[in-house]
DNA sequence: TGATATTATTTAGACGGCTAAACAATCAGG
DNA sequence: CCTGATTGTTTAGCCGTCTAAATAATATCA
């Protein structure tokens, strides 16, 4: 492994691996798997979004939107309604539950946020995160 | 989702994704799933670890090892091979075919180093390493 | 020595994520 | 108006990843 340690893409495989399992510790306790908050926060923001808005916020595929709205559905975290003058789209609707864990999953967002900084002082933070915004631009 | 935008986290959970694919759509070619690059890298540097240790350097769960193992055996990159002292411990040594592609994983991983590195110059570059190792010492 | 603890691995089953392909509904052009 | 292209979503199936639990073999210690 020698050739790619300490390689910013290793370490970027590193990290988020641990990122995803620490987020999933502190959202399991809310009844929720790593990926279902975005979507709660984003519809949080503006309800009602049908499956290609989400799937553009989230820079992922459809099957992936769709898998995990069935299982959100499921579970009673957000609801599906056809939309009334496309009969293509579904409209994704936060049911109450949803809408109760817009503040718990902030703090858990906030508390992750936090540990993830450790040791870092401001200028550092500011620094990272503009070059983390430059990777993003990079790769997306 | 404006009360996460720009978070590191956020960034981080983007980035990882479209890192991710970026290299999955290089490794696709040597017929190669993304992950097991790790493993064949590893196995080059030192042939013959077990499970466990594997398990410890990839910062991954056994299960996650064995079901990929499972895999890289039937697509004929590996071997696994019962220890003789210890009957407990499967060894796992590179293939011909594994042995192989070290050369060109690590061609790819070159690549995907210098376009995840576009636009930063090698202050920037030595910072961000610097600045992701302490992140990953706080969520590992 | 023999029962118990520890270690190494596997099995089962969940989830996020992807691609390829199917399906369904709307749109656009002749 | 009808056919073909486009758009929105789903299905099928694969992979990496995890947890929980099972299995198997070695170590430990009374």
């Amino acid at each position: 492994m020698k050739h790619l340690e300490g390689t910013v893409g290793a370490v970027l495989v590193q990290i988020c691996r641990a990122h995803r399992q620490k987020a999933q510790l502190k959202l399991g306790e809310l009844g929720l798997y790593t990926g279902q908050e975005m979507i709660l926060l984003k519809l949080g923001d503006t309800d009602g979004l049908n499956q290609s808005q989400l799937v553009e916020t989230l820079c992922v595929e459809p099957p992936t939107v769709t898998k995990m709205l069935n299982r959100m559905v499921a579970s009673g975290l957000v609801e599906r309604q056809q939309d009334l003058q496309d009969a293509r789209i579904q409209r994704v609707y936060l049911t109450e539950q949803g809408r109760a864990l817009q503040e718990p999953i902030l703090q858990v967002w906030r508390e992750l946020e936090e540990e993830t900084l450790i040791g870092l002082n401001e200028a550092e933070r500011l620094l990272l995160r503009r070059l983390l915004l430059q990777v993003q631009t990079n790769l997306v």
